[in-house]
DNA sequence: CATGAATGAGTTTTCATTCAT
DNA sequence: CATGAATGAAAACTCATTCAT
């Protein structure tokens, strides 16, 4: 993304290596205890540094929210460009709850389903975060639909920019419902769940 | 509701209309600025009584917390209960959202969508939210596999228990995704949206 | 004290039983969680009646503490009326501190050690206890005189007036500091703590 | 006190200052309205800091406490390491309650009658205070029967340990119950007082 | 006479944010 | 650039006291 074209001076370096500490930090206690909860002291602790420090590289707590927001519409973004059908993406998503639930405490830079989840609250309530997340339900509309295709294309189907829609929206639905389901429900069986959403992908694009 | 039966005493009934005024007052800012951030005084102003008081009715802001967890899954229940056809289950909880949107503000006793995804974040954290929640999942996860079964009896299929089971995750995944990305984005079009699922529905359901 | 020439009307029974019962329940109260701590919903329930209904016999909180120090200072008065001897003082007290002891939790209408030094603590800060405080220790000091002479006198001393004095204020700090210590050492062995007060009344007396 | 054997950061030194601040004005304040009358708010005035300030140099409103209990064990310890006789006991003693009514409203980081009564009050309810006190305790009887032994020696008396044990507890009862007797009557004669404290010194001693 | 619901001021404690060093 | 001491506003919760019933 950092094309050699721009010359990153040591401040900026440094700025961002900062930036990125505070953010891994914030990621896990915001997933931890919550936006709220989550006090700027944990998160300079958990960043190894003081608190007035943050203040040097995010104006707010707030800003740390909305930073960490895009991060994750990022994420989202990036892991789904590589995604060509959608048994990949029932793949993708349930490796990383499975996952999720093997090294808890740790979360992930790309997507993380309980900030996902916290995200997707606060933009109940605040404006900027809501903008972002907007954005990002966009971008994700676009990357599925192209998954969509890309799997039609595969499998030698036609279909026409309504089935395409009808098929996306439904595609979205399932895995985002998975997702709280699987936070409803700690104990369910995530190699039932697959198989289901498997099922129901295969009848979809029959 | 209350029968010759039930003889409530003065105090009961007054313990009842004000513990009823503190939920209904408690569900709104709840809804409004999440759990954490709606402070026992938003509560006791929105309804109209001193911050103590609020104290004689509930031991803690955790226990308001519980209570409104606890009144929301009666209430799907109690939903649920009446829903015979899938068909009808997307009308039912598409006509929430409309209807939310219509009425911004007022929120509902018996199920509201953004109260269930602030239960659902509050969830992984909280122990007491957790086992409610799983509780009424199970139930839900009932009422859900009564309403394939119904539909399936309606429409003249015979579905084993490994197709009931299949079917009703993915319609739970369905109409939980869809209430996220309700959510997520708002000027979403609801009518297309219903149309999609009822089309899910029916192709699932072949 | 109350001679048959004052006739109390049933409502005068009834008030003085009514005061009985909350000084009671406030002595329990006050001694096991301090003046301060002890709030009036407690005493309120220890005395099986309602809040409201205290204020009807006490105007204040500071009036039941005024109550009970008065009460103490007149079970004081009157303990120490039937007292002949040093021996017999050192008895009365040693056998309070082993009773109390014995059961916990229930508290000395007439003289309650903790009691003694809470209402000690609260002359400090309170005008009126330390008034009443004061009256009681005026009282105190001539019954330990008359003590002391007492004691002389069954023993065939003569004392002049200087020496009845020093003695009293002798035989004063050893059982206030006898209390005092017991209180601060609660292990301590009152068996040899009594031996010892005895030796030095009897060397002080000879 | 700061030999140049021990380092103190600047830091360390500017905590060590801020803590003896809080601790001056706590101790001011308990001894003036009790350990729980006396506010956060109060001691934080008294400090001249913000409340928010406390809670960076002590946990709690108890840790304050228990340095302060800590705090008066010491003092009374080294105030007693340099008695060597029952009249520098009490020369010691006198000499605090007549300095205290002196110059009233300023407490005694060492030793402060009227914070020990406090103390003792509180630790009939406060375990951790207990602890300390008891400890507190041992080493002030220790310290009482040197002093006690010390006498004897230098009036040239051999006293078996049976002896100095009842001694020991003799002079306790009688300091601590002076100090008891001069806060529950101010009015009292401090000379006549010391006259008779030495005077039964002597008698006991004999 | 008795209740207990209601209030409002007060308590301890936490935390985002600032700023002198 | 970095620290962490300091602040002030707010949070949850308690309690003495009043008053309608």
């Amino acid at each position: 993304m950092n094309l050699a074209a721009s010359p990153l001076s040591k401040a900026e370096q440094r700025a961002h290596v900062q930036r990125t500490r505070i953010l891994d930090a914030a990621r896990t206690c915001f997933a931890e205890r919550g936006f709220h909860a989550a006090s700027i002291g944990a998160i300079a602790e958990a960043a190894g540094m003081s608190q007035g420090l943050i203040y040097r590289y995010f104006t707010n707590k707030a800003a740390i929210v909305h930073a960490i927001v895009d991060e994750q519409r990022q994420g989202r973004h990036e892991a789904l460009a590589g995604i060509a059908s959608c048994h990949a993406l029932v793949d993708l998503v349930m490796g990383k709850l499975e996952r999720w639930r093997a090294r808890s405490g740790t979360f992930d830079r790309e997507f993380d389903p309980i900030l996902f989840l916290e995200i997707t609250t606060e933009a109940t309530r605040d404006a900027d975060v809501a903008a972002v997340l907007y954005d990002s339900e966009q971008s994700v509309w676009c990357d599925l639909s192209d998954v969509i295709r890309r799997d039609a294309l595969a499998s030698g189907k036609a279909l026409d920019e309504a089935q395409v829609q009808q098929r996306t929206v439904a595609l979205r639905c399932l895995v985002d419902g998975a997702i709280l389901n699987w936070i409803r429900d700690p104990s369910m069986d995530l190699q039932q769940l697959r198989r289901s959403l498997i099922a129901v992908c295969d009848t979809l694009l029959t």
